[in-house]
DNA sequence: TAAAAATACTAACAACTGTTAGGAAAATAA
DNA sequence: TTATTTTCCTAACAGTTGTTAGTATTTTTA
């Protein structure tokens, strides 16, 4: 009857996945029931266990594969022969655009990782604050360069990526502005207040 | 028997709400059962309805509280004989010390709304548009003026409140630097951000 | 101290939760 | 076509949810 679709390169799971992520999103986490997500996939609850082993596994596979592209994004950006604060511009660019084009996910791995069960959540937590110290290197560097002004690293990258997590009110408002033209605002603002 | 505490100042009813922001702050309101919120306020999950009506007005009470607060703050600055940026700056501030002394209430307000219920929800989003709305429009009145650089005033209102709602993570971090530092360096790069 | 009001308790409800078992139907491989 | 594997279904489970009813106990008022 009902079944799934499915393409050659998206597996049943990874439409369950994808589809559950719009859910997270929109309701949460803990709000969205599994009923509620096989009802999006048009399919019985207990169908959705022959490709998933369970919800919590569904929102681990979400946070990690998120966490992976971001840390395998900034490890080529440190490679760059750039100076610091065009580092600090190209890893803000590349949260403005995983933000744009893949909302879903990136949205509810960072706002729903919360609820991952252990051993998942301290590995993620650890992810994280990995990530975040890389990223305050960045700019801890510019500033002994004296490209980027005196200011606390932490606290910097604390302000970026909240900030970019604001993209998901745009996607949600009536009258947005281009793409294109977010991205450029937000750099605009964001690496202007960091240069001297 | 066990019988909540309360003061002069803080009604039964004030325990609960407060208890229930803690808790909504590191669950989530789904994730937080009337049974956990009991525990913590030590009492039985039947006692709370002398109390309150619902599960549903408390996250009420905690939202509508805090954005009054933030309106009736930003109605202050713009009577204020002030410049566009300083305006800004007084909003900002505020904003920092609300997230700094009110952590958990002005938190929940932020990422639980969506919870809300008919008719408190759509009437909350429009507190919030208005709110945003009155805070570009301060913003475009800086670029009137020259004060502010030539920007999108909605994306910089986003980016601000956004980046403000990080300060979660430095209430979360071993290491946190002083309160008053964060707010300096905030400032410092948002209104930075702004200048032209 | 007695009466009234406020607050607590226990017990229970119907609805909903994630998940499993077992079997039917569909798709794929032989 | 037939055999095998994949996917789906219905039915049910044990646990949790917010909430109510009815009653006991404590606090406040008179």
């Amino acid at each position: 009857m009902a079944k799934i679709k499915s393409s050659k390169h998206s597996t049943r799971k990874d439409v369950i996945v994808e589809q559950a992520a719009s859910l997270f999103r929109e309701k949460g986490y803990t709000a969205t029931s599994m009923r509620d997500l096989a009802e999006k996939v048009g399919v019985e609850a207990a169908s959705l266990y022959n490709h998933i082993s369970s919800k919590a596994e569904i929102l681990q596979e979400i946070c990690f594969t998120v966490a992976t592209e971001f840390m395998s994004n900034i490890e080529q950006v440190e490679l760059k022969p750039k100076n610091s604060l065009e580092k600090v511009e190209d890893i803000l660019r590349f949260h403005i655009r995983m933000m744009i084009n893949k909302y879903e996910t990136v949205y509810v791995s960072d706002r729903e990782w919360k609820h991952l069960n252990e051993p998942y959540l301290p590995n993620f937590q650890n992810q994280r604050r990995a990530y975040r110290q890389r990223f305050a290197a960045v700019i801890e560097e510019g500033i002994r360069n004296g490209e980027i002004k005196s200011i606390d690293a932490p606290t910097a990258v604390l302000i970026v990526l909240h900030a970019v997590s604001g993209i998901e009110s745009w996607h949600r408002s009536k009258r947005k502005i281009p793409a294109d033209q977010l991205e450029e605002n937000m750099v605009l603002m964001l690496v202007g207040g960091l240069k001297k």
